[in-house]
DNA sequence: CCTTCCATATAACATATGTGAGTGCAGGCT
DNA sequence: AGCCTGCACTCACATATGTTATATGGAAGG
């Protein structure tokens, strides 16, 4: 079974097949977490990081009056808290939305890797660089863009984060949100979403039966919701 | 004059002096940029990063609207664009928002550190970090709070940043720009921009004359805000 | 088979924030 | 001195999005 980290890496530099089996053996265990529950906790310090090898995650912070804003969605082969490699504290929570397999690789192998084996450390540098990317482009969409382009634009990237691991299925790819989650995440009421959601649907842009979820229209929804991947670095270079 | 890099690492962690000695050695010159210029342009490929010593600059986006998100304002002894030597294509522009001294660091220097320094390697990595935990931030701030929280907020947090370089006067700050920009950074028109300092100042929290920016009240500025300091890291730590 | 529980969907209404236009002031330039 | 120009500030009005409430339907479970 590929691992999906070593899947994206490659997609952005090559990678040795040492540097391969030094990633691999930097896992000390497998974890599986349920649905609902939080794969690291806000506050911890926690002494290892999550490389999430099925299912979704998200990032997220509540507020005292309990309103929530999630601020990254994870797919397979992304590094879920791998700052806390280095912030040490976490800031937020990090949440499976799914059942997830997590890899569970230690700080230690961590800080191992950086002091032997700098081209691999760039692109684990690199990783984290491509979260904030994905960071300031919602952003900019949160800021300057109405709820419609917003939903497209964030459908849009979820679509080809998800293709550059190989987990779509034509123009088809597992939502496994619930629309709440979905207004958490872009920062508006559920209903809202909804309303949006129905917008796109009518537009013929979109169908989401379930959990699939099918781009009719690429093009166009490209158009609606302003998207240009460029930020989400798929391009092969020497890092 | 103390680099006021070399300042913020500090704060993080501990220094050696040959670390410091490096870190100076691989400015290769010293530049100067007008109010209003670019540092970087979008859709550049760089091959230089350049470090902040003296002024404000800002990271943008543009649509073709027009219209313009602002993800990140930058203070001294900030990296600008360190992210561009690995990310290698400027996805946003570099803004100049006051004239700026800047040191250009060559990348081929940063990978010889990354090669050499592994310590100093997880620093630099440390504040593009830093940097993804502010862009967190600012994406809740922005999805759930009101405008007028947020401009707390954005308040404390300039504070706190400005405060670890030493560019505080007790508790005043220089804050050089618009209300046109400051809206582009919140994602709020100008108008709105103008009622929620009215408001600020109105409920005694600031006062904002020409450049400098007061704070009269931190503890309610800070509730207001629903502000609370853990993400900028500013905490010594061996990282 | 019935009940419970969520999630989606709609509706009526409330409001925070945006829009477009205009005023006045202050600094810089000729 | 006079004239721009940019910026802060206001006003009247428009609208996107939030809020609260309710209906519907499917899935899980007894």
């Amino acid at each position: 079974m590929p691992n999906p980290l070593v899947l994206k890496l490659e997609q952005r530099d090559r990678l040795s097949d040492d540097e391969k089996r030094v990633l691999e053996s930097a896992i000390s265990r497998v974890r599986v977490v349920e649905a609902d529950e939080d794969i690291v906790h806000e506050g911890e310090h926690p002494s290892e990081s999550s490389l999430l090898l099925d299912g979704y995650a998200a990032r997220y912070k509540i507020f005292s009056n309990g309103r929530r804003q999630i601020t990254a969605i994870h797919v397979p082969g992304d590094f879920v808290d791998l700052h806390s490699f280095l912030l040490k504290v976490m800031d937020h929570g990090v949440l499976a939305l799914t059942p997830c397999r997590v890899a569970v690789v230690p700080h230690v192998a961590l800080e191992r890797i950086t002091d032997e084996h700098p081209h691999l450390t760039r692109l684990l540098w690199l990783s984290t660089l491509v979260d904030g990317a994905i960071h300031r482009e919602w952003l900019t969409t949160m800021g300057r863009l109405s709820a419609t382009a917003q939903m497209a634009h964030f459908i849009c990237e979820l679509f080809l984060r998800l293709k550059a691991v190989g987990r779509t299925d034509g123009d088809t790819i597992q939502l496994p949100l619930t629309q709440a989650e979905l207004g958490d995440t872009l920062g508006l009421s559920t209903v809202h979403v909804n309303r949006v959601l129905q917008e796109l649907r009518k537009e013929g842009l979109i169908r989401w039966q379930g959990d699939a979820l099918t781009i009719l229209d690429w093009e166009r929804l490209e158009k609606v919701g302003e998207f240009t991947p460029t930020y989400l670095n798929l391009q092969h270079e020497h890092r």
